[in-house]
RNA sequence: GGGAGCAUAGCUCAGCUGGGAGAGCACUUGCCUUACAAGCAAGGGGUCACAGGUUCGAGCCCUGUUGUUCCCACCA
């Protein structure tokens, strides 16, 4: 048997028991018929991620649902793995190229790929080792990554699926681009962020009709009153024009005007009305734009009418669309000013915007300037201000993938816990716009597509197709791109089983059950994965989301690097372990809120698992030669021994219900009662005097009532606090070689000892009674006294007799049903069930007692008129149920038993 | 502009399908009682944000108000 050491110390025990049970490979599921599979995929972090405390959280709440499932007898499987995180790491790596100097285009596409997977080698098993920290027993043998070839395959066979079913397609939209990145981003990776701006007031010269002011159109060909040039000045853009009429426009980015293609207004806005089918100037360019008319257009913002650049705004292409358009574009990737731009071609766009506005003041076509609060789109990688443009990309086509998606849901195929993240995945789900896959990127799945050089036609193929397949060309070149990195991740909970192959894998474990994640990524990766699901194997992907909050710092504010507020989850297993970390993070908390993090709840959760070890340690202590554990026949155990097997086995009822529903908090907490309170407060307590006494049998009781239950409280601890447990458990007397693989407790009825539960809870409030009038009346802990017991349940009291004289420093205790002899000179201390004698009045101060007993009596005073105004309504006797009202009832009687109790006492003192 | 969360003891938060409110920390008092001072015993402290409503009964359900946090959104 170990020695366990006074005060106990995690790092001492943490990474050789991880050790332990990786050797074992009791993390290992194994595909076993006779089991019901259980499933969890873990959420696969980046690879360039560290470890942080939102990660802690997600891995605890998955490693305690798997390792109960896995003591309940499931073949329990959690798959880790990591995700190559395109964007992030491929950022990464061209930052680490710069300070040598070195561009992407300097190494080529295969070098730079060398060197990105050698980075994915050196770092990308950085995050894993931190998993490993936290105790995760997740299945090493079948950790996978998204760049591995099983999901790059899976990836290949969906791209190509979808593209013959039409539902991936290829064309010139508006979209998101980020120009630091220098790449497309979908809808889903913009962050909005508030920013005081200006509104411009930009006016536009009317190209009036030569023959009229009024609201014909010109006729093609019809002569014109061309607006004339004021001066000589050769420079059309910097002069004014003359001219009968403008029509001013309201923008917040006037540098787009160089690429705006029309002007719009609503068609029912009178004010137009005139202008519809005119043409315009566009000013500083000099070039003829129509006035079209769309209902897109909001009469009431700004002046109602709206300058239409398709080619850098997603409305205006749409509305460009309508009208048949041009697209001018008018940007470069990196968000300069292109050759369309005239003399700004060159200028970066915040010196565009200036230089623009500049030129309008000084042609006077501005109007006014005003501020105005609006959404700048961002990228959440970088935070660039992201420009939206027209480009060349891959979509998936949305609306028939969301359909099956959001019914699955509706239809409670797929749980969300809490119920409440319904809502926000359905309106995400129903909002859904087609989303932009393809990413300009080195980093990632490479796109399946070749475009055949003769007759420019597409081939899309799972492998490398040697001919085109449109007119059999042997000249292919593949498309530049990537796919994006929640392209691979939507595939997570089946790609990493095995399929497309119908492994066995994939059989037995697909689906999934639980995915645990954050609220924050319910868009990005579970509405994918879940459409994906359904899409690809017919099947919803797992049956129950379960969300959990940010962890917030002591404030209340978010984690960020920025803010230099986070806090380092190995810091805190380095100094109070891991699961003190865990159990942090548990209680305390419910599904879908935000948790605060501070020092000193883990130091309340690092004195719960040194109180356990202590209590451990005494148990140890006692053990004593050949000592066989198990629980004694029922006849052995005593009356304090039934109250806290009892009190266990609804503890056990309980917190299996707890987990069950995901109340990780809820079960956290009434394991830490248990053994805190009826455990080492009660129980321990109770077993000193009797291990210490004459009576071997009580003695031989108390230990085996004490280990059995430290056995069985260490069970349901284990999924909380594993290393603790884990360490505990290998010393008690008879265990196996790893608590992880023991059953769960089960509740059993034999243990069900509900009178003794109650008559022990008397005892229990008797006990408390004696020592609250005793620290009242400040009598040293050291003083014992005799205690004369008067009840009429005197036979449960003499059966707590030792408990009594033990835990209420008395050296002597009688019970009887009624005491007649002399009161003079003593406490008498009330119960709603007895009287306690405690002879100490001498000891201290006659008014003091008397005060005492008359505080107590108008607190039962209190309750009877409470409970008894209750039972004298009415409507309560005849409308509540009969066990409720039988309830108050039997308090008013136990109430106004108390008060007689204290009243004899108060009689008694004179 | 739409949606959601939160508001309970000094602080951080629990509170299951409505039956008269709990924990941890902090605080006060007394204890080194041979598992643990990272401990033991006892105690104080709450018109459960506000206003209505439903009900025999509301922290819990409904409506509104205020404060606060977050998510979503193509008013230039």
């Amino acid at each position: 048997m170990k020695e366990l050491a006074k005060v106990y110390d995690p790092a001492q025990v943490e990474d050789s028991t991880y050790d332990f049970w990786l050797k074992g490979g009791w993390f290992t599921a194994h595909r076993d018929p006779a089991k019901k599979p259980y499933t969890i995929v873990m959420p696969p972090p980046n690879i360039t991620g560290q470890l942080h405390m939102g990660h802690a959280m997600d891995e605890t709440w998955q490693d305690i649902l798997i390792r109960h499932k896995r003591m309940q007898g499931f073949s329990a499987l959690w798959v880790p793995g990591t995700d190559h995180a395109s964007i992030a790491t491929e950022a990464r790596i061209v930052a680490e190229m710069k300070e040598e100097g070195l561009a992407k285009e300097d190494l080529g596409r295969d070098r730079f790929l060398e060197r990105a997977w050698q980075w994915k080698e050196n770092y990308g098993g950085r995050i894993v080792q931190q998993l490993k920290k936290l105790g995760s027993s997740c299945d090493w043998t079948r950790e996978r990554f998204t760049l591995d070839d099983g999901c790059s395959r899976a990836v290949l066979h969906v791209f190509k699926k979808l593209y013959d079913e039409g539902l991936i397609y290829r064309g010139e939209r508006i979209i998101n681009w980020c120009p630091h990145c220098l790449t497309s981003i979908s809808d889903a990776e913009v962050e909005h962020e508030e920013r005081q701006g200006s509104l411009w007031y930009v006016k536009y010269p009317v190209v009036g009709c030569a023959s009229t002011s009024t609201a014909q159109q010109c006729e093609p060909g019809a002569s014109r009153t061309a607006p004339r040039r004021v001066s000589d000045g050769s420079e059309a853009t910097a002069t004014g024009w003359e001219t009968t009429e403008y029509i001013t426009v309201a923008t917040t980015r006037p540098e787009t005007m160089l690429g705006d293609v029309a002007v719009a207004v609503h068609p029912q806005d009178e004010r137009y009305k005139h202008l519809h089918g005119k043409m315009v100037l566009l000013p500083l360019v000099g070039r003829e734009i129509p006035v079209v008319t769309d209902d897109y257009v909001d009469m009431d913002f700004g002046t109602g009418v709206v300058k239409i650049t398709p080619a850098h705004d997603p409305n205006d292409f749409e509305v460009g669309r309508r009208h048949g358009l041009p697209v001018l574009k008018i940007m470069t990737d990196d968000a300069h000013i292109n050759e369309n731009g005239g003399k700004y071609a060159g200028l970066e766009r915040t010196a565009a915007r200036k230089a623009v506005v500049a030129d309008l003041e000084a042609g006077g076509y501005l109007d006014k300037t005003e501020n105005h609060g609006h959404n700048v789109g961002t990228c959440y990688r970088c935070g660039t201000t992201v420009e939206p443009m027209v480009s060349l990309q891959w979509f998936v086509k949305m609306e028939p993938l969301a359909g099956p998606a959001i019914e699955a849901v509706k239809a409670g195929r797929i749980k969300f816990v809490p119920e409440r993240f319904t809502k926000t995945y359905l309106h995400w789900m129903e909002n859904t716009r087609d989303w932009t896959i393809s990413r300009q990127l080195w980093w990632g799945h490479r796109i399946p597509a070749w475009y055949c050089d003769a007759c420019g036609e597409i081939t899309v193929s799972e492998t490398a197709p040697a001919v085109c397949g449109h007119c059999g060309s042997g000249q292919l070149h593949q498309d530049e791109d990537t796919l994006d990195t929640w392209f691979s991740s939507a595939l997570w909970p089946f790609s990493t089983l095995g399929w497309p192959e119908d492994t066995e894998d994939y059989q037995y474990f697909y689906p999934t059950n639980t995915l645990v994640t954050g609220y924050d990524i319910i868009g990005f990766w579970v509405s994918r994965m879940i459409f994906s699901g359904l899409h690809y194997t017919g099947r919803e992907p797992f049956d129950t989301v379960l969300i959990h909050g940010l962890v917030r710092d002591a404030e209340g504010r978010k984690m960020s690097k920025s803010l230099g507020n986070g806090i380092d989850p190995l810091d805190v297993i380095a100094e109070y372990g891991a699961d003190a970390l865990r159990f942090t993070l548990i209680v305390g908390s419910t599904p879908g809120n935000d948790l605060r993090f501070s020092d000193d709840k883990v130091k309340a959760s690092r004195n719960f698992a040194n109180k356990l070890w202590n209590a451990a340690r005494f148990v140890q202590m006692n053990l004593t030669e050949g000592f066989t554990p198990g629980l004694p026949p029922a006849d052995k155990l005593e009356l304090s021994d039934r109250w806290v097997l009892a009190e266990f086995n609804t503890l056990v009822r309980e917190v299996t219900d707890n987990l069950d529903r995901y109340e990780f908090g809820l079960a956290a907490q009434k394991v830490y009662e248990f053994i805190w309170d009826n455990y080492c407060d009660w129980t321990i307590e109770i077993a000193k005097a009797r291990m210490n006494g004459a009576d071997a049998q009580s003695a031989d009781t108390a230990r085996r009532v004490l280990v059995w239950l430290l056995d069985g409280a260490l069970k349901l601890l284990h999924p909380f606090m594993p290393f603790i447990t884990e360490e505990i458990y290998r010393t008690l007397p008879g265990s196996a070689e790893t608590i992880m693989m023991q059953p769960w407790p089960q509740w059993d009825a034999a243990l069900d000892f509900a009178q003794e539960q109650k008559d022990f809870g008397e005892v229990i409030a008797l006990v408390c009674a004696v020592r609250n009038a005793r620290a009242e009346m400040q009598v040293h802990p050291a003083k014992r006294t005799s205690i004369i017991i008067e009840s009429a349940q005197a036979a449960a009291f003499e059966a707590g007799k030792q408990v009594i004289q033990r835990l209420a420093s008395a050296d002597d205790v009688r019970c009887v049903a009624k005491y007649d002899g002399d009161t003079a000179g003593m406490v008498q201390v009330a119960t709603p069930v007895a009287r306690a004698f405690v002879p100490m009045l001498e000891l201290i101060d006659r008014d003091k007692e008397l005060a005492r007993l008359q505080k107590e009596l108008a607190a039962a005073e209190g309750e009877i008129k409470s409970l008894s105004g209750r039972l004298d309504n009415q409507g309560f006797i005849q409308k509540a149920p009969e066990n409720v009202v039988q309830d108050i009832r039997d308090k008013l009687a136990r109430a106004q038993e108390k008060k007689r109790n204290i009243e004899e006492g108060l009689a008694a003192l004179g």
